[in-house]
DNA sequence: CATGAATGAGCATTCATTCAT
DNA sequence: AATGAATGAATGCTCATTCAT
């Protein structure tokens, strides 16, 4: 019944609006009424195409990861030398600022994974492509002779993962303590010191460390 | 006017209640009925003592950081050996198990940071706490002649507690690709690498790492 | 967006179940529960018309003004003869029994008019049209010769409105002293003495009172 | 037990806030907080006292009949020349001013009436006495010869009544188109063609109206 | 497909009352 | 005698959902 591409359309439109509505009102106190009023909808209209508000919100987060990882994986698949390919996973590991939507409602799903198996699922999901990312392109850097890894790449992988989650959930948070830009180097000073390689940014020639 | 002490009992047993009630049903989604559930009261009594649950709130958040951090404090304090002290903090720095109450309050409160200015700060208040504790050791540890650091104390210490705090993240969350001691032994690898010295908490012989 | 027509449809049904619910358990007492009961509604569609019960409770004033005054305009105009028309305006102007709908509601919105400056308003507003109608018959009588006021024609109409709110209220008070009859003989003689004119209604022949 | 002076000092006190309560939210909105507040006492306290809150609002009304007729009553009977009793009868019976505490409990208890048949009862008792006094200056009066009634002595005493009933109402609702000043002259013009005989309290000499 | 009307369940809150002190 | 603690009932309100149009 009606046109499929319609539905579709509007199932889509549900999911922007429903993933702003997490952000402003939080996970767990997401009321349909809310989708309704992002969307410019009628909250009857959001349950005629959710019956299930779980649905919606399981949607969400396999839309956010979605975002998230193919962003940063097209990010890294444009360059081909392996230290301007860290440094843009870096960059697009980090949020954009503490409005960062894709970002916080990732953290919020993430938080609601203690209470769900099927978020749980998805954050581990989101995490083994990211540490595969980082993983790769080490191997990559360490086969062309560029990286001298201090540590296993999977470990390497993990831990800079580990810290962009990290300090992407204080720069959404609103620590003061830590801007963007001081997270920024923080993970790239990390990465210089396992990798033995300049990774600095600015100057555009990205050299090895000389020990 | 009444009995204070009885008021004061009271008010720490809800906010015992508040925190088990937020990690059931999420920070959002906390109603008063929740928590006068788990403090086995009734309703009206939390109305009572609480006029405004965001108070509630706010003390559930000031309670799980003080106990957070206090509880690391008198574990690195236990001990004088540096070496010792980083691996005590690390240890008390993750999440016991999935379910580990404080943490997942702290969880819950920071993701909440980002729609709450108070809440922020307290979060931002116990980072910078976090870092001075690891700060401190490691200083100490250098001082000694124990700890070569290959980066600035504050950088490390930075790092550490951003790596205690995204795996404690994903440890809550059941991110079943990363068992808590598998977090354990990479946040240990990532200091060891930073100080130049074994920290292998099992032989209880920690000694430096030769380059 | 929906159907006007439905919308004050309901909002007129409310007004007069509020209205009878007032009636029943008192204007301070008036509850949400109380008018939907009344209505044979959901206690729910009761704040969907009207967010705020004051407003409803206002609405029932104005009707009730209204109500009241119009009736007694409409019965004066349909007569010509000054003496019928003063004649017609006291019979319309007391309750017609305890029960009397339309007057209880508005002895109930005039006490409250001691606590709240709109019915206060709403009150006087009333009183002002009331003394304009007698004024305008007792003018036109004196005109034609029939009435030989004894005091200003304003001074009259004042009193003889106040005499009918004043026996209104002990009538619909259950005053067993004042039968409704009674009452209004009692306001007829005042009548008769201040315009000089015999307005004994039964005969029909309303003469001239011989000095 | 107990002592009983202490029981009845406890119950006055109750009796007086229970008027202004009554006053400040209505007689149908009346609260045993309310009362308790007014009091400065606790609401247990009130329950104790009253196990039934009518019990109380018959008791206020009891004492505002009381001290409502006695003023008078009194003031009445400080004089005997039969004008200046009318006089003073007139003034005692309209409320001081808008907030006149006995008579805004007596509109709340009168209109209340129409709910309850003991409160119809009161009012009745309290309208019978009010009319007696007036009966029996008005014939004082006609006996010495200074009075020449219009009407029989009891239709003007009920007339006089009802006037300072209604125009009491709207004084203390508040009608900005009666303040007490010209009600009053009302009240009094009515009484000087009912008895023959000025009733101007200022000049302090009341004469008789020549014809 | 989309909406507003309408309901009932669930919510926080307020209240009168009871109880221990 | 008097209070504050505590509760359960009741109230108003908000919400998700259903239905007629």
């Amino acid at each position: 019944m009606g046109r499929p591409k319609e539905q579709r359309r509007r199932r889509r439109e549900l999911v922007a609006a429903a993933g702003r509505a997490i952000v402003a009102r939080g996970m767990a106190g997401l009321r349909v009424r809310d989708v309704a009023q992002e969307a410019g909808l009628s909250a009857g209209l959001v349950s005629y195409y959710y019956r299930d508000l779980d649905d919606l919100v399981l949607e969400v987060h396999q839309d956010a990861v979605d975002r998230f990882y193919w962003t940063r994986a097209r990010a890294a698949e444009e360059v081909t030398d392996p230290r301007e390919r860290i440094v843009r996973l870096v960059a697009a590991g980090l949020p954009t600022d503490a409005d960062d939507l894709v970002c916080r409602v990732l953290y919020e799903t993430h938080v609601h994974a203690a209470r769900s198996r099927v978020h749980a699922a998805l954050m581990t999901a989101l995490w083994d492509r990211e540490v595969s990312l980082y993983t790769a392109a080490l191997q990559h850097g360490r086969d062309l002779g560029v990286f001298r890894l201090q540590a296993p790449a999977t470990d390497i992988a993990s831990n800079a993962v580990a810290l962009e989650d990290a300090y992407g959930l204080h720069i959404v948070g609103g620590n003061s303590s830590i801007p963007r830009e001081h997270a920024h180097e923080l993970v790239l000073r990390f990465l210089e010191t396992q990798t033995g390689c300049s990774l600095t940014p600015e100057d555009g020639s990205a050299t090895e460390v000389s020990p």
